[in-house]
RNA sequence: GGACCCGUAGCUCAGCCUGGAUAGAGCGGGUGGCUUCGGACCACCAGGCCAUGGGUUCGAAUCCCAUCGGGCCCUCCA
């Protein structure tokens, strides 16, 4: 910790000089000030100005006079500005050194919150009967970083992968397969996923809207999905094994990767929503309805609005009924009632599990904690579950992370041959209205290659292949994580290929850019030295914004928030650039000046690496 | 009808949780900058009654209420 401790001290020695003061205790901030107002700014003034029946400018002042940083060599002076604010100033001469040594360490930025407790985080849960669509990469993204931020906080973090494998869209494909005979193998070498979705499910579906009689079967087809020994149960099996296995392509080439792989039909089978339905019942939690609308039903009632039902009259469990003893499981809440194999190895060689109801291997999936990544349109039903939860374990033990939706701009939604009301439109698997996430990369990267191409002569084809890999994979992320979670992204093809500016790119090429001038000097950076020569104001600024790291990884766990990290990156990068453009490193004018320049930058890669990492983005050396 | 989310510069957004100094970025527009580490860059200019109206407060983009505009959810569908 650098900049938190810092900013701990004075909070603490400032709670001092309060109680010497015998002033009632207040809540103050004390936090990185704004440029032209020192280094840290606390507003504690304000806040007493009533108690202490004073001006927040006097206060100011008398408090300023009482601090003593014998013991806190870093903090040069506090003044009392003429707004009231008290203001702290760095002593950069102490505190470089400090922050380039730790800044150098592995677990630089990590701080300790988890106890490594363990946390369960479920992202991605699409039906296995379609390819992945820009829409679902939000989704993968965020809890794909959440994890990671997670995992800096020192929890012991197990991802998992719900696989809705006995929903109606699934029926829908089966249908297509099986009675309109498209066939179970995909044309063309196309992959199979998009096959699927682009083809057999919209075709199906809109069959559906002149032949009633076809639509009536998916429910028939559901119901044999459900039962595991009949032979279109076994189709879906298979199709819906096949398509899993090409989304993962897709989501490992995204760099995202799970521990275990829960599938839906195996929590039908274990009987599990009969053990949590006896216990809700018994619990009073649910109540049955002898009259009314919803007579012969068993209902949930949720705060301010319509009950919900779990059970319908003819007794048949509805939808949420298998989210909540999903949700239960997760949280260790009942035995549990499966054994785990091994799935596959991914891409990264970690070992990917999958429930099963056969064997005898166990292993344990589940946390103290879960964590659900999933849109706001579920919010609804995500606060019974998690209302639930909150009386079978405590409070916040369940957490629903939502975020608004992926809808696709007007020019997108022509350039698919469709067309749109407004400036943008939600998507939809059925009208074939969504842009596959596959192909995103896939555009992305040959824009990515061309431009690096065009820049570069000298590079081999693999390296070029690499650079735009990296530096594709970053964007589509970036630009993922960026946004607050309550904003909804449009999505525009033309717009997401933008490399300049508030971009990933941006960022990877400030940190090439390191790259090359240490390679352009034979000098080895000696970090046993001190640093007090790094005194302009593009140093200073590139050190306090390094320091500043534990400051925004603190931030992004405590609100899990990973837009955070990604807007710390870009600030972390525009600092560097700057400094770039006005100190020239390698023609320092002492080789101690240049040696102390030199582990900056060592110090801010590595800063702006780990800082990348937790958003999955690679940094690349040359671009 | 009820619930939730959004509204800040021409456009896309940050800041709001936790009230305080001069409301920040990027794109687009305008100007300047490579005989010096890579121009996916840097430096600068123009552009804002922070949707509207009330309230709380010494102080509101930020908290509360109402209104307007946009989105989304609310099936014995999954």
């Amino acid at each position: 910790m650098v900049f938190l401790n810092l900013l701990e001290n004075i909070r603490s020695k400032t709670d001092e000089i309060l109680e010497a003061k015998n002033c009632e205790p207040v809540k103050f901030s004390v936090e990185s000030a704004k440029p032209g107002f020192g280094d840290i700014t606390c507003n504690v003034p304000f806040l007493l100005s009533k108690q202490l029946k004073k001006s927040p400018q006097e206060i100011s002042r008398e408090l300023s006079e009482m601090y003593n940083f014998d013991d806190m060599p870093q903090i040069k002076n506090v003044e009392s500005h003429p707004s009231g604010y008290l203001n702290f100033s760095i002593d950069y001469t102490k505190f470089n050194d400090l922050v380039i040594g730790l800044s150098l360490q592995e677990n630089y930025g990590t701080l300790e919150f988890g106890n490594n407790e363990k946390i369960v985080v479920e992202h991605t849960s699409v039906n296995p009967n379609k390819a992945l669509h820009v829409g679902h990469i939000r989704n993968i993204i965020l809890g794909d970083v959440v994890s990671k931020i997670l995992k800096k906080a020192n929890y012991d973090v197990k991802i998992l992968n719900y696989v809705d494998d006995s929903g109606l869209q699934v029926a829908d494909i089966i249908v297509g397969f099986t009675e309109l005979g498209f066939s179970q193998e995909s044309p063309n070498n196309e992959k199979f996923d998009h096959y699927c979705g682009d083809t057999v499910y919209v075709k199906t579906t809109e069959k559906y809207e002149s032949d009633k009689e076809l639509e009536g079967k998916r429910h028939e087809i559901l119901k044999q999905i459900e039962d595991r020994t009949s032979e279109v149960s076994k189709i879906a099996q298979t199709i819906t094994r096949k398509v899993l296995n090409e989304q993962l392509k897709t989501v490992w080439n995204l760099g995202v990767f799970y521990d275990c792989l829960n599938f839906e039909s195996q929590i039908i089978h274990s009987k599990l929503w009969e053990t949590i339905f006896e216990k809700l019942k018994s619990d009073n939690q649910i109540k049955y309805e002898n009259e009314g609308d919803n007579s012969g039903c068993w209902v949930i009632p949720a705060d301010g609005e319509d009950d919900k039902i779990l059970v319908r009259s003819n007794g048949v469990a509805t939808y949420i009924a298998k989210d909540i003893p999903y949700a239960a499981w997760k949280l260790g809440l009942v035995e549990d009632p499966f054994h785990y194999k091994i799935h596959s190895t991914q891409k990264n060689s970690q070992t990917l599990y999958e429930t099963t109801l056969e064997g005898d291997n166990k292993l344990n999936f589940s946390g103290s904690k879960v964590i659900t990544v999933i849109d706001n349109r579920q919010i609804r039903l995500q606060k019974i579950v998690s209302g639930l939860m909150a009386k079978f374990k405590e409070e916040g033990a369940y957490t629903h992370l939502g975020y608004e939706s992926v809808t696709l701009s007007a020019d997108t939604v022509k350039s698919l041959g469709l067309s749109v009301d407004g400036e943008s439109a939600q998507m939809s698997g059925r009208k074939g209205l969504y842009v596959n996430a596959d192909t995103v990369l896939e555009t992305l990267t040959k824009r990515v290659y061309d431009e690096s191409k065009s820049r570069n002569e000298n590079l081999s084809e693999s390296e070029l292949q690499n650079i735009a890999n990296i530096v594709a994979v970053g964007t589509i992320r970036y630009e993922m994580i960026k946004p607050d979670l309550d904003k909804i992204i449009t999505f525009d093809l033309k717009n997401s290929l933008r490399l300049e500016g508030d971009t990933c790119s941006y960022i990877q090429y400030s940190y090439a850019r390191a790259s090359r001038i240490l390679e352009k000097t034979d000098v080895k950076p000696n970090f046993n030295s001190a640093f007090k020569l790094l005194s302009s104001e593009y140093e200073k600024n590139l050190i306090k914004k390094i320091a500043m790291f534990d400051v925004h990884v603190n931030d992004s766990v405590n609100n899990l928030s990973p837009k955070v990290i990604a807007k710390y990156s870009y600030e972390l990068a525009v600092t560097f650039s700057s400094f770039y453009e006005h100190v020239k490193v390698l023609a320092s004018e002492t080789t101690e000046l240049l040696n102390a320049r030199l582990c900056l930058v060592v110090s801010f890669q590595k800063t702006l690496k780990t800082s990348l990492g937790l958003l999955g983005i690679d940094a690349p050396e040359r671009m």
